[in-house]
DNA sequence: CAAAAGAGTTAGCCTCGACTAACATTTGTA
DNA sequence: TACAAATGTTAGTCGAGGCTAACTCTTTTG
């Protein structure tokens, strides 16, 4: 593939994971995802927004045309699966918990861009185990009742 | 209290959290913490060390003295203790888990600074039941044997 | 006890990922 | 259709937290 600049790119950060998750939820839910709306969701300036899209379509995970729109690419969006699969079993798991709503939302949204493939699938097995066993869940939600 | 600055400091960040809990575990282990064992630790430079060690003694963690050495002063030990805490929790949470040693140290690394007060009592909680659990935890560790 | 080795410090630089201000483009509406 | 509002972009800056090179101080050792 001759015209595919290889651009040599930076490791996954959580900023990156963090503006990808918020491409793919905006455009499951709004069908597209400009940019006023990606910085509104993620409370950040638009010139940063900007900045990042352009650096992730050099990066390959995006396809961007300058004040036209952009696309999520193959690899973009198996990436924004994958943070957004971490994010929502972090969330499941920590309600069945019955920690507070506000509390489960920011631990995520720290925790979900440091968890290997084998802990997700743990806690995965876990989780499924841990909706078996209401009693045992009662005895944790209790202890927390000072939340 | 008239000599003390203030010194307007900064939200403890996740590096702050690391140096302290460093600098602990070495006063834990050896008696003290040098500048060149915190860089070795933490497998950064010696000049970044002396640099955030001057920062966290004008923030009042720890006082500094030039060439001389350091110690923790109550309120940088108190986050020092508490980052431990957390550390120790979710190594023995995601050990119960079955988790392989390498993975377990580096997620702990990454999620240990994004877990807030009533999360580590819910895990708390929560690690003390599975380990009653032996037939439970049996099974999550079946479903992960790929590991 | 001098000098080499080791430890600590300073100065200057770099990248990441934010920001604001100013400017450009597109869209909506009188 | 013209122009105002909304959206997008560029340029320049900043702070956090790393780095290296060069220097200083302390400790060890022949």
């Amino acid at each position: 593939m001759p015209g595919k600049k290889a651009a040599t790119s930076r490791p996954i950060s959580s900023a990156v994971e963090d503006y990808l998750e918020r491409i793919l939820d905006l455009i499951n839910t709004k069908g597209y995802a400009r940019v006023v709306d990606i910085a509104q969701s993620l409370e950040i300036s638009q010139a940063s927004v900007t900045n990042m899209i352009q650096r992730l379509d050099a990066e390959g995970l995006l396809k961007y045309e300058k004040y036209r729109g952009l696309v999520l690419t193959t690899a973009g969006e198996t990436l924004a699966r994958n943070i957004t699969e971490r994010h929502q079993l972090l969330t499941d798991f920590l309600s069945l918990l019955g920690l507070d709503e506000q509390v489960i939302y920011h631990d995520v949204e720290g925790m979900e861009h440091h968890i290997s493939p084998s802990t997700v699938r743990a806690l995965e097995a876990l989780t499924a185990q841990l909706q078996r066993q209401p009693a045992l869940l009662a005895r944790v939600r209790e202890s927390n009742h000072a939340n």
